[in-house]
DNA sequence: GTTCGATTTAAACGAACGTATGAATGAAGT
DNA sequence: ACTTCATTCATACGTTCGTTTAAATCGAAC
């Protein structure tokens, strides 16, 4: 086992209780003893708080909208309009495979993404996501040409749907009793892909 | 127009900020000075500034769920077994309603519950909704009398994914440019109703 | 006009916060 | 052995936080 280093034993630390408390409820002070790490440490690997934000952000971030742009290349390569269906699962899918080792760190990773997109504030929107939002306007064509009928506008809410439907998930799991069973790890993701093909799929919405 | 009730004006202002900069993100102080009160007016009217979230939430997740219910009694009314169809109009649609007002109210309610169904921490979820799981409950029998084919457990994974949709939304709107068209504000209501009726018509996922 | 309860006010409290600083530490290069 | 450089450390600074207190204010009841 290499020994641990501080700057990742940091961005641990941090991703879990960013996701647990939020930004502005976790303190460097709560970050730094949980990473058994000195307090000035944030500050100097990272510059500041909301840098080492950033970064979790980008750690948690970058592998899904890789796997997106992987999954769609891989299907293009087979043909030029695919199905609702493997559109779905192959946006979708990536964000459940993060959100599953474990089953605990799949929830807080579902909080923290929940989080991100949820919160308005410059510190937590500072992580520029440019790639990911290339991956979604690619995403984005592919379904207008698998869903010719559908508005732009129509399309564009139904994709913030998956976005709502992946992100929220498992988030909420403390709402009710712990599971009567503690559910397979890719089960969730499979209903996900049932209900979010179907909704998709669904006509236009009349005028 | 009635004389502005300070308490009235705290809870206002105290809605507004907490779901713009969630609990954490927004100080007393600041909720004292747009309510134009007294830095001791929250502890005085509510006893704290956890009193004064829960206080809020309850005004805010009241009348939806008050929606909600008489919804489902109307439609029990008429036949015992409702179709999806109806039952996802009359739960989600309350939602919505309330968040349509002014487009501008509308997408902080929306953030707002966002917030506090994202959110572990006890003091935002002090609130004890025990009218909303009853709601809740009551939806789930007639949802697995509509849709008997399907497991609780999906069931049960499908009506989280309704909250989802409801929650989040408008709750982004800030993520991208600031909308085409301002679209008529019940659009997203009849878009949603769409989406999820979809989704929860779906055959059950195969094991 | 005085009393009284409810409300508002200004001021202060200690605690916790993010950040900055300069000295220790220790391994690597010479 | 000595220098170098990256990292860790203890400590302190100034701010902001939620809450509390006691005095001031005010309308209504008597």
């Amino acid at each position: 086992m290499a020994p641990p280093d501080t700057r990742t034993q940091l961005l641990d630390a941090a991703e879990h209780l960013f996701a647990e408390r939020g930004f502005k409820g976790t303190s460097v002070r709560a970050i730094t003893e949980l990473a058994h790490a000195n307090l000035a440490a944030v500050g100097y690997h990272f510059g500041s708080k909301a840098e080492l934000l950033a970064a979790v952000t980008r750690r948690v971030i970058e592998p899904i909208t890789a796997a997106q742009t992987a999954g769609l290349d891989r299907l293009l390569a087979q043909t030029p309009d695919p199905s609702v269906t493997d559109l779905v699962e192959a946006f979708a899918g990536p964000m459940f495979d993060q959100m599953r080792a474990g089953d605990e760190r799949g929830a807080r990773t579902s909080r923290l993404i929940m989080r991100i997109f949820g919160d308005p504030s410059d510190e937590v929107r500072a992580w520029t996501g440019s790639v990911e939002a290339t991956a979604r306007d690619r995403y984005l064509s592919a379904f207008t040409r698998a869903l010719p009928d559908l508005s732009p506008d129509e399309l564009h809410f139904r994709i913030r749907g998956i976005l709502a439907v992946a992100a929220v998930d498992r988030a909420d799991l403390h709402n009710q009793p712990p599971a009567a069973t503690p559910l397979p790890s890719d089960q969730a993701r499979r209903w996900a892909i049932t209900f979010l093909t179907a909704a998709m799929t669904a006509p236009p919405t009349k005028p």
